[in-house]
DNA sequence: AGGCGATCCTGAGGGC
DNA sequence: TGCCCTCAGGATCGCC
């Protein structure tokens, strides 16, 4: 399921392909897939069927495509989604087609856009200016790109969930999701139940950076390779190989040799070592 | 109020 | 080989 380094690669990826095209068509096969700001508008018109593609923009797990006029398109791609470019799967091979656009380059290149989700966790967003998308983004935590350890530690510091929890919450970082919460936990040697009153400052900055080069180095990786997830080229990532925990229960720890633990943690799998994360 | 659990949905993959 | 069951996951809502 994308996590932030595979939607900035996506985001990445996308732009060679749509920035500076206009969009010809737009279709919303799905309604119930799509949350309008501007109810009343018709929903190609809200796909942004006639602008121009300017910007793309990117906060956690929620992809942006900007227009001159402010008009603004969301995505969340949830665990199943995609944004497929000029799929090579003839049309009506594709199951789960919610979303599909057609753009035109000045060059005379037209694009076909879709987007694909299976299990319907993802969804879009549309928004008749910009600010509103600044408004949808407000109570969303900083990217966890840029995540510092005052940040956490002021916000978590004195809270008693579990450390595991906390990552994933959106509200307090954005972008982490069930892989990355544990594979930063495990590098950055922290037990995932761990309270986080129970961390020290030095703790926060130390889980901060770890999160910060976790994950740049995965967006440069171009994202896990987990079975739904596609870029803008039809490429599947290829971080998966560097998981040190997730997906590895029951398995030796890379670092130490200790059987690897599993728990359910908000319902989460968490996997860690004993021996390691204290 | 904070924390937890249920819920949505589909397909991959394991077991028999 | 084929079928069936379990599990995976983000975000939201309701309950304690």
């Amino acid at each position: 399921m994308p996590e932030l380094p595979e939607v900035e690669h996506l985001r990445r990826s996308l732009g060679p392909h749509i920035l500076g095209a206009r969009v010809t068509s737009a279709a919303l096969h799905r309604p119930d897939i799509c949350t309008h700001a501007a109810p009343g508008t018709p929903a190609s018109r809200a796909l942004l069927a006639g602008e121009c593609i300017s910007a793309t923009r990117r906060l956690g797990k929620q992809l942006a495509i900007m227009t001159p006029s402010g008009r603004t398109l969301c995505i969340h791609l949830g665990m199943s989604g995609q944004l497929l470019v000029n799929p090579r799967t003839p049309a009506g091979g594709l199951t789960h087609v919610h979303a599909s656009w057609e753009l035109a380059h000045p060059s005379g290149t037209v694009v076909r856009l879709l987007f694909r989700d299976p299990r319907r966790f993802g969804g879009l967003w549309t928004f008749p200016r910009a600010d509103l998308l600044d408004a949808h983004w407000a109570h969303i935590g900083p990217d966890a790109l840029a995540i510092t350890g005052e940040h956490l530690h002021r916000h978590e510091g004195a809270r008693a969930r579990p450390i595991k929890s906390a990552l994933l919450d959106q509200a307090l970082l954005a972008g982490v999701g069930n892989i990355y919460a544990d594979e930063a936990l495990f590098r950055a040697g922290l037990a995932p139940q761990r309270s986080g009153r129970t961390l020290t400052p030095d703790n926060w900055h130390a889980l901060a950076a770890t999160l910060r080069t976790l994950l740049a180095e995965a967006v440069e990786a171009g994202g896990t390779t987990l079975r739904d997830y596609r870029d803008a080229d039809g490429r599947t990532g290829n971080a998966g190989a560097a998981h040190a925990v997730y997906g590895r229960a029951g398995h030796p720890c890379l670092r130490c040799g200790t059987t690897l633990e599993t728990a359910m943690i908000s319902q989460r799998t968490t996997v860690w070592c004993q021996q390691c994360q204290r």
